[in-house]
DNA sequence: CTGAGATCCTGGGGGC
DNA sequence: TGCCCCCAGGATCTCA
């Protein structure tokens, strides 16, 4: 599922292959996920520019040189996928991408921008690049996890203001802390050898203080490993990315800890499940 | 403010 | 082998 270090990952393959490409066409065969409208889409996006990409929490923000910004959410099984000359026979590309593939740009140059999504939950929005921030989705959001905003401090205040709640579930919400998801909540955490349902108000401050490095270092880390392909993600080539061989405890219910060799249990918190090892975390 | 549950989708896994 | 059911998951919305 694309959470920060594979979105990053995305953004900055993107930067690199389609900034000065400018949008030719677009196609779509499920209207649902474009908005304001198909219509109101292709006037913003067609005949423009990328002037360039950046990334706010989990969503992918293309500026346009006209003006306005595709704003793109993966949720749990987008794909962009980036084909050229070169690679449009690439092996990378089999199934089951391909079949999934809902909307289409293509590019100067005779490159494409493929979105690919299972799912259909994903979804892309055209808007003036100056309500980008006033996007609902976006400024409901917290600082950004790898932000320089996303500090000791930030996060000192959050947890006084979160002392009721548990762990996990504060470290998942987007409103407080941008980027992380389910795989990343459950590795920071093992990181930090802290429970996932410890309540915020019982932790010491060198819990803290270990649970800050842990979200950064595992974000980073994971970033330099091109994301987690536990499931189903590829960065724009295609390719998956290297993070899975590197987790901890998320998706190893019954598997034994990578540190002490008990088996990791698997529980609910906030509705989806937090992978932990019983002995390591306290 | 908080948490629970439903919703949006569809492939895949488990059970029979 | 085949069918049915349920689950996974990011985010939003409604309801208690």
């Amino acid at each position: 599922m694309p959470e920060l270090p594979e979105v990053q990952t995305v953004v900055s393959q993107l930067e690199r292959k389609v900034v000065g490409r400018t949008i030719r066409g677009f196609w779509t065969e499920w209207a649902k996920a474009v908005r304001p409208s198909v219509a109101g889409f292709e006037r913003a996006v067609v005949g423009a520019r990328i002037a360039g990409v950046r990334r706010i929490g989990k969503h992918i923000v293309i500026d346009l040189g006209g003006g306005h910004s595709v704003v793109i959410h993966l949720k749990m099984t987008g794909h962009l996928l980036v084909k050229d000359r070169e690679n449009a026979k690439s092996e990378a590309w089999d199934d089951p991408y391909n079949r999934f593939i809902h909307h289409r740009f293509a590019l100067s140059g005779g490159t494409r921008i493929e979105f690919s999504d299972m799912r259909k939950f994903a979804w892309m929005e055209a808007v003036p690049t100056d309500d980008v921030e006033r996007l609902k989705s976006v400024r409901a959001l917290g600082v950004d996890a790898l932000s320089p905003r996303f500090d000791r401090k930030y996060f000192n205040a959050l947890l006084d203001r979160k002392s009721g709640q548990k762990i996990g579930a504060v470290l998942l919400d987007q409103a407080h802390i941008a980027g992380i998801g389910n795989i990343y909540r459950s590795e920071a955490l093992f990181v930090a050898a802290i429970l996932p349902d410890r309540p915020v108000a019982t932790l010491a401050m060198d819990e803290r203080a270990r649970l800050f490095r842990a979200v950064r270092f595992v974000l980073r880390r994971a970033v330099r490993y091109r994301g987690t392909s536990d499931g189903d993600f590829r960065d724009t080539d295609g390719l998956p990315g290297g993070f899975q061989r590197h987790l901890g405890v998320y998706g190893r219910e019954g598997k034994p800890c990578p540190a002490c060799g008990t088996m990791i249990r698997r529980i609910k918190i906030g509705q989806r499940s937090a992978f932990f090892c019983p002995r390591c975390q306290k």
